[in-house]
RNA sequence: GGGGAGAUACUCAAGCGGUCAACGAGGGCAGACUGUAAAUCUGCUGGCUACGCCUUCGUAGGUUCGAAUCCUGCUCUCCCCA
């Protein structure tokens, strides 16, 4: 299957360049996907694009991972309503290495020609100067044009800076750069990306005199309509520390069906044969969730490594298996512990028991942000420790211990905490 | 440069001298139901040493017994004219 068919059926395209298809079917065509170093590890989101780069390279094709060095120092106004802040160099430089780092890991580097590429539009921008960069890009550009695209119209009303407006003529000269000097031929990206691609492929048509394509996917949204790729704490990371493999597992097994059914597409290499059959399995014992389980299952491995799946399978087990605190009780500590690595922990000391659930919970661990909070959550019969319910009035002490160090706490079904005895 | 409008909690948005920790909506969290799903119903959604107290309505002052509400300076935003 070609690559444009198979991003077709799973769902992935928004929009096509006319001929686009053509060329990934006339030869070995090199795409590239640009990346927004605005945080220090790539998220979820940003899992679909390198999926995208994925199947790209699978098809035979080179993928080309552009770290936006120069871009990030503008700020894409793109979906934003906002006028965006600008990061400082440091913290712009050491996203952008972890970023990259990231990126290796889904990617061949080393299969010949179709070798993956990772390249930072600040190597060809830092020697670019802003007089050159107006006469030489700005002067094929029309501001009439410019004005045009719904990222800049959306803004009109509010006010956007220059620099903001100008991002996209230095998207635009990123796409004209590669296809002058990588024969990068096509641009992907997510359906917000469109107004700065086209600029790029207009670019390279007035001032290159050649063409250029693009395919965008989009935007995912969850059933209920609600943002893809959040939890309570926030965004879902690729990177290990700030997502625990645990959670991260347990963000995808806790998607909705509807969503699962369209996740499972977009996340994982499964064939559309595979797919089908997981669906049917799962429609007709829905309880099973063996759809959200085979979603979980390949999309861990691959952002991180078959052991964290084991870790988060184990643990999930535990958590919400029909396990007691007697059973809690009868873990030896070492599988205790690499059960619940990926549970936020506090530490206490011998000194810290004998006190109320409120205190214990607010003062000597952060496990709630505020009295009142405790006492809210306590009220509506939300907090566990070890399992079991308990009320304002509950006093924890030394006997709460499992195996004398550790006590679990939960605030929900779905929250835990582990509090350890040092 | 001239004229006008505005800034309220996560977001939108009421309030226009006391009864305001601030209506309402959305979002979020929790409870029940279930399949760690969806839908639905319910509760909560500034902090505390908690029938009371403290800090919040762009910012700094002022008027007043009393201010989110009135006055003044400042900052920022938007609109119209040049």
């Amino acid at each position: 299957m070609n690559f444009v068919e198979e991003l077709k059926w799973r769902g992935m395209i928004h929009d096509i360049m006319p001929g686009t298809q053509e060329q990934f079917a006339k030869e070995m065509t090199s795409a590239y996907i640009g990346f927004d170093p605005t945080a220090d590890s790539l998220h979820i989101g940003s899992l679909v694009q390198i999926m995208i780069l994925v199947h790209l390279q699978k098809a035979g094709h080179k993928p080309v991972a552009l770290v936006g060095g120069a871009t990030g120092m503008v700020g894409d106004p793109s979906g934003k309503s906002k006028e965006r802040n600008l990061l400082d160099e440091e913290t712009l430089n050491h996203n952008l290495k972890c970023m990259q780092a990231q990126l290796e890991k889904f990617l061949d580097f080393d299969c010949g020609e179709n070798s993956a590429e990772v390249v930072n539009n600040f190597d060809w921008f830092k020697e670019f100067s802003f007089l050159d960069f107006i006469r030489d890009v700005g002067k094929h550009m029309s501001v009439n044009y410019m004005m045009a695209k719904d990222s800049v119209k959306s803004r009109l009303e509010t006010g956007m800076s220059f620099t903001e407006f100008s991002y996209q003529l230095v998207q635009g000269y990123d796409f004209y750069w590669l296809w002058k000097n990588k024969k990068c031929m096509v641009q992907l990206g997510g359906s917000d990306q469109w107004g700065n691609i086209v600029t790029g492929t207009e670019l390279i048509r007035r001032k290159g005199g050649g063409q250029a394509f693009a395919v965008t996917t989009p935007l995912i949204k969850k059933a209920d309509g609600g943002k893809f790729g959040k939890t309570e704490e926030g965004n879902v990371w690729l990177d290990k520390t700030k997502t625990s493999p645990y959670k991260f597992y347990q963000f995808w097994l806790n998607s909705s069906d509807e969503d699962a059914k369209n996740y499972i597409k977009i996340f994982t290499l499964k064939s559309q044969e595979e797919i089908n059959s997981i669906i049917t399995e799962h429609e007709q014992a829905p309880h099973l969730r063996v759809l959200q389980k085979a979603l979980a299952d390949e999309v861990t491995t691959r952002v991180h490594s078959a052991e964290d799946l084991e870790m988060a399978i184990k643990a999930s087990n535990i958590l919400f298996g029909k396990s007691t605190a007697d059973d809690l009780k009868s873990l030896d500590e070492d599988t205790f512990l690499s059960v619940f690595d990926g549970v936020p922990q506090f530490e206490v000391s011998a000194n810290d028991f004998n006190c109320g659930i409120v205190d214990f919970t607010v003062e000597k661990t952060q496990v709630f942000g505020s009295k009142g909070e405790a006492r809210r959550m306590l009220k509506s019969n939300a907090v566990s420790i070890n399992k079991e319910k308990v009320n304002e009035e509950k006093q924890i002490s030394s006997t709460d211990l499992i195996s004398n160090k550790y006590i679990l706490v939960q605030k929900g079904k779905k929250n835990y905490f582990l509090i350890i005895l040092k």
